[in-house]
DNA sequence: GCGAATTGTCTTCCACGGAAGACAACTTAT
DNA sequence: ATAAGTTGTCTTCCGTGGAAGACAATTCGC
C-alpha cells in the first residue's frame, strides 16, 4: 500500500522545489492528515446512535461538567470551538431527539440554559465508554513512554498557537 | 488564560466517570484540536489569493507532480482523500478563476484531465514559500530532536490507522 | 428612570463536502 | 459486432458550520 502518503508528498516537493524545506509537512500534514482519519475511526458509536460528530460534543460538554448537567449557549460556544450559530443547530437536533432541554436562564433572561435529560445523560454515559474504550485502542501501538512524550510535544504545539506569536507574514496583530 | 483546554476537559471527566481512562484525549483531542487550529492559523495565504483551503489542495496536488502539472479527477480524489464530486467543484471553482484547466483525456474519453495554467502554477509556487514558511514558523517552539521524535510517532500512529485493524467495537471488517 | 451601548441567542444566507444515482465510455465474453 | 458489466466523472440533494445581522434583555451613565 501507500503506505505513507506524506512522505511522498514531501519527496514530491523536495524534487520539484528543492529550494524549500518541506519538512513541515512530516509533522503538520500529519496531524491534518490524522483528524481527518480519526474523525472517520471514532465515528461508529456515534453514527450508531444517529449523531453527528459535533452533536456528541454538545452532550459530552454537558455530561463532564456534572449535576446538573447544564451550560448556556454561550458557554457551549465557547468549550467546542465553534459558532453560537453552530450551537443553535446542535442543540436544535438535539431536542428533536428529545436528549437535551433548553429553557430560558433565571438569571438573564437573554441566556438559553442547555441541559440535558434523563435520556441524555444515559446516552452519553454508554457512548463516551465505547468512545474512549476506541480511543484507547488506537494509541495501543504506543508505549507509555511514547505517549508521554506524544502528549507533551503536542501540548507543546498548542501552546505556541494558543499564544499566536508565529505568523511570519506581516499579520502582526499589535503588540 | 484556558492554556489547557483540552487537560480540563480531562479532569472533567476523571471527576465524573472515574471508572474510565479520559487520558487518550491528551494525544487525540490534542490532535484535533490542533488540526482545527491550524486550519485557521494557515488560512490567510490562501484567503489572500481567495482560494479555499481544499482549493489550494488542488494547486499544491498539480504543482508537485511536475510537468506537465497534470492528473485526472480521479488521481485528484485520491490524494487529496475527497470524493470524486469534491474534486469536481474544486476544480470548477479553479477553472473560474482562470487557474487550471480541464479537457478530455486523449487515452480514455471518460478521463478528464485537470492542468494548471501557467498563471496557476505561477500562483502556486508563490503561495506554497508563504505557506511552508508558516508552518516552519509553528514549529519554531519545537527542537530538532523534538521535531524527529513527533514525526516518528505520528507516523506511528497513522500506520495504526491505516492498518485498520485497532477497531474494538464489533466493527470486524472481515478477514 | 431613561436612553445608549452591550450582551446573548437566534435567524438567514452562503460555502463546502459527502452519498447516491445518472450518464457516457470503455472492456470483455461470446 | 453486440450485450452486459465496469469505470470515471458529473449532478443532485442533503447536512453541517461560518458570518453577519436581527432581536430581546441587560447594564451603565446621567
Amino acid at each position: 500500500m501507500d503506505d505513507d502518503r506524506i512522505a511522498d508528498i514531501v519527496g514530491q516537493w523536495g524534487r520539484e522545489r528543492p529550494d524549500l524545506d518541506p519538512t513541515p509537512l512530516l509533522i503538520i500534514g500529519r496531524i491534518q492528515q490524522l483528524a481527518a482519519v480519526l474523525d472517520v475511526a471514532l465515528r461508529p458509536p456515534f453514527a450508531a446512535a444517529d449523531l453527528g460528530n459535533g452533536d456528541f460534543d454538545v452532550l459530552a460538554a454537558l455530561r463532564r461538567e456534572g449535576e446538573p448537567y447544564t451550560l448556556t449557549a454561550g458557554q457551549l460556544s465557547q468549550r467546542m470551538l465553534v459558532t453560537t450559530g453552530a450551537v443553535t443547530k446542535r442543540v436544535d437536533r438535539l431536542i428533536a431527539r428529545g436528549l437535551v432541554s433548553r429553557s430560558v436562564s433565571a438569571a438573564d433572561a437573554r441566556g438559553r440554559v442547555v441541559g440535558l435529560t434523563s435520556t441524555g445523560v444515559a446516552l452519553t454515559d454508554r457512548l463516551i465508554e465505547e468512545h474512549l474504550a476506541n480511543e484507547a485502542a488506537i494509541l495501543r501501538g504506543l508505549t507509555d513512554s511514547d505517549r508521554r512524550t506524544l502528549e507533551r510535544l503536542l501540548a507543546a504545539m498548542n501552546r505556541t498557537l494558543a499564544s499566536g506569536d508565529f505568523e511570519p507574514e506581516g499579520g502582526g496583530h499589535d503588540g
